[in-house]
DNA sequence: CGGCAATTTAGAATCCCTCTAAGTTATTGA
DNA sequence: TCAATAACTTAGAGGGATTCTAAATTGCCG
């Protein structure tokens, strides 16, 4: 459907980044970037790749969310102990986390304001900032 | 506000939330609130308690932890994967994350405002809205 | 004090994830 | 074009944090 966009492939994606284009970061790119902004775990991509009968082992997968979350591709969520989200939004936006589901679900960018941020300690500074509304049953 | 009472002890505390006082928990509870707010893992509670002659397994650690979780007197606090600290403020207040060294520190209540919260889907309430200033080496 | 449910415990088990060492593949440059 | 080489992939072992299990212990009530 979206192959049609200039620069939406997953080859393009790959070399722009400067990533080798192997046959399992291609499957695992198209996966991920091919069908509109995602929440996926390593498992999760690890039984889609498989169910597409890509085969790639886990640890594959687990190297390449991170390769492509250091070269700005997918950014790390973290909302549970034990449990790594990748999202493939990497603009600047927070998140609302279902407790009961497990599900991850975008806040547009502009709907959350974060004011009277103090500033960081000496000798640091912000690398992100991020917000998450947790939600549970409601009455 | 968790506690407008002056007195604090560790026995009060758990008649309060209806948990039996024993051995264990009395010990942890005082670990935990004799000296000001903190952020402790478990291993590192365990470590304590066991730095302090008292006799209590890791798992019952964990357990007391969540135990004090579910009746209010923790909060949990999760920012990085596989690893969950406890947090013995639980007022609304939020955190600084050094991520080079692992530290959580409270930022007062009253320094972050979050505006603009989009309502919360129906069927759902929102619980809790964590906000996570990651910090990084300044330049 | 006796009885029973709550609690604790050691150790096994589990869940995610990372590491290792060996095999495979893309790229480079002659 | 075709090695040579560096990057990449992988199975399986390894590891850290946490939970589970089943048995022993303990606090609490009458």
């Amino acid at each position: 459907m979206s192959d049609l966009r200039p620069y939406s492939g997953a080859l393009e994606r790959l070399r722009r980044v400067g990533l080798r284009p192997t046959r399992q970061r291609l499957a695992l790119a198209r996966l991920l970037f091919d069908k509109g902004h995602r929440h996926v775990t390593a498992e999760q991509l690890h039984g889609e790749a498989v169910a597409a009968a890509v085969r790639v082992s886990l640890a594959t997968v687990y190297n390449t969310l991170h390769q492509f979350t250091a070269a700005g591709l997918l950014s790390e969520v973290v909302v549970e102990p034990g449990r790594s989200y990748f999202d493939t939004n990497t603009d600047d936006h927070h998140h609302f986390y279902f407790e009961k589901t497990g599900v991850l679900q975008d806040i547009p960018g502009d709907h959350v304001v974060v004011k009277q941020l103090p500033e960081p300690p000496p000798g640091t500074e912000i690398r992100r900032v991020d917000v998450i509304v947790r939600l549970g049953a409601g009455t």
